[in-house]
DNA sequence: TAAATAAATTGACGATGGTCAAATCGAACA
DNA sequence: TGTTCGATTTGACCATCGTCAATTTATTTA
């Protein structure tokens, strides 16, 4: 299972290189020391669980390297997708905020390397540095309002318009930068997680893909997407987007 | 459009009945003399609208009395509703919370009374008492996991287990509290919400609320629901929920 | 009370998308 | 290189649900 702080990648939060990219980049030095402190590393291979839905929550995560899917499982085994978690992002805080159990399970999708800060450092910091606070606030709410715009779209658009909207999704925050023109990008999940994450089935993504192909509007080659024009990805899910 | 202030009601935030029951019960005497200066209090009618998807942030509001829905509309006039706002709760939190603009649009259901406390206000509070953050962190982020959780059923139940679903959750939120046993329940909202609700069109919630009668699971009239065994709703969206 | 307006229901129809099974492709490995 | 296992695709089928139109039922207004 995981391994505890190995001797590649940053050894303290004080040198870490994603930090900035975190919310602890409002806390001061002696705050930081807290945080090392209540820090251990671990490191997680491709499908193993970093924590389960029920599972009482153990801190707040910070990723350094590699990729982790937050999924959502039903009784009967459908689940969705919920986020893609990258460098730089942290996970679980939903649950360690909220005061509840994890209501979604976390899984490496990638060799990743992980610092878990346990519950008490995490209540400890907010206690004292009220930024930390509005800082997660902030989070929180604009994932609030993601969410309940992916409600709306799940309601009312269809397959293929949620498919183009993820795909301007994944390249805006994964891919080159450029706003229209041929695109060329690399999809980081299997066509199974690509469905999940916009609630459909393998088979109807088979699908969407190969009519998508066929109307010119991209080319897959295994997790290659090549989009001759991105402005008609928009067009998918913004019909009346005239001229 | 909406008076302000008339003399019924409470007339100060230190006499307000519904305090106790929102964010702001963590506040001290010169704290809520703040409250008190940065609010006004407006009424609105069913219809009315408090504020519209892309409107800049006008602040928290409190709702005293009456009943207030959160939509979310997109380009084609598809809509969902996402909140019942009920005395007590608060509302338009998440775009002030985000620093963004209103994601959804808030309308009157019934007459409503809300006090509204500007930005400037509410922003010292949060900056002055460390307290009220962690609060509003605690519902944004439950807030969270119930839309997150609201996504998976859409992706995964018919609209008769969502909507099952929902007769649960409005009779525990705003029905008399019986685990089991035969139940009356007035709705509070009209078929054409009850569909937006659980993304689906008024004509299926039709239907579906017919075959409901047909299979002996609830029996309605107008607004007034009887649901003979509350269990049985349950096992509509449990579906091995066995024994 | 009658007329007008809106809400809710019903019918008919079809498209979207889910399910199950089989076939194909592809990567890992002996 | 051949084998194996999983991922992906394809085919066939049809249930669910959305759409449009018409009707019935409430509710409001004159």
């Amino acid at each position: 299972m995981a391994d505890q702080n190995p001797d590649q990648g940053s050894l303290n939060c004080f040198t870490c290189q994603t930090r900035d990219r975190t919310e602890w980049c409002v806390l001061d030095d002696a705050e930081l020391e807290l945080l090392n402190k209540g820090r251990v590393t671990k490191e997680y291979l491709p499908g193993e669980v970093i924590f389960h839905e029920g599972d009482s929550c153990r801190g707040v995560f910070c990723l350094e390297t590699g990729m982790v899917g937050v999924r959502k499982t039903d009784a009967d085994g459908n689940s969705v997708l919920l986020y893609l978690v990258t460098p730089g992002d942290t996970l679980g805080y939903r649950a360690m905020l909220a005061g509840e159990d994890y209501r979604a399970s976390a899984e490496a999708l990638e060799p990743t390397r992980i610092c878990v800060i346990d519950v008490p450092t995490v209540r400890s910091l907010l206690g004292h540095n009220p930024a930390l606070g509005l800082r997660y606030l902030k989070r929180v709410s604009m994932s609030l309002g993601n969410a309940e715009e992916k409600i709306l779209h799940n309601a009312t658009l269809s397959v293929r318009a949620r498919f183009a909207h993820l795909l301007l999704v994944l390249i805006d925050k994964y891919g080159e930068k450029s706003t229209n023109g041929p695109t060329e990008f690399e999809l980081p999940l299997s066509r199974h997680d690509l469905a999940s994450m916009i609630g459909t089935t393998p088979e109807s993504m088979s699908r969407t893909i190969k009519k998508m192909e066929s109307d010119g509007v991209a080319r897959f080659t295994g997790r290659t997407v090549h989009i001759p024009e991105i402005e008609t990805l928009v067009q998918e899910f913004e019909p009346d987007h005239f001229v």
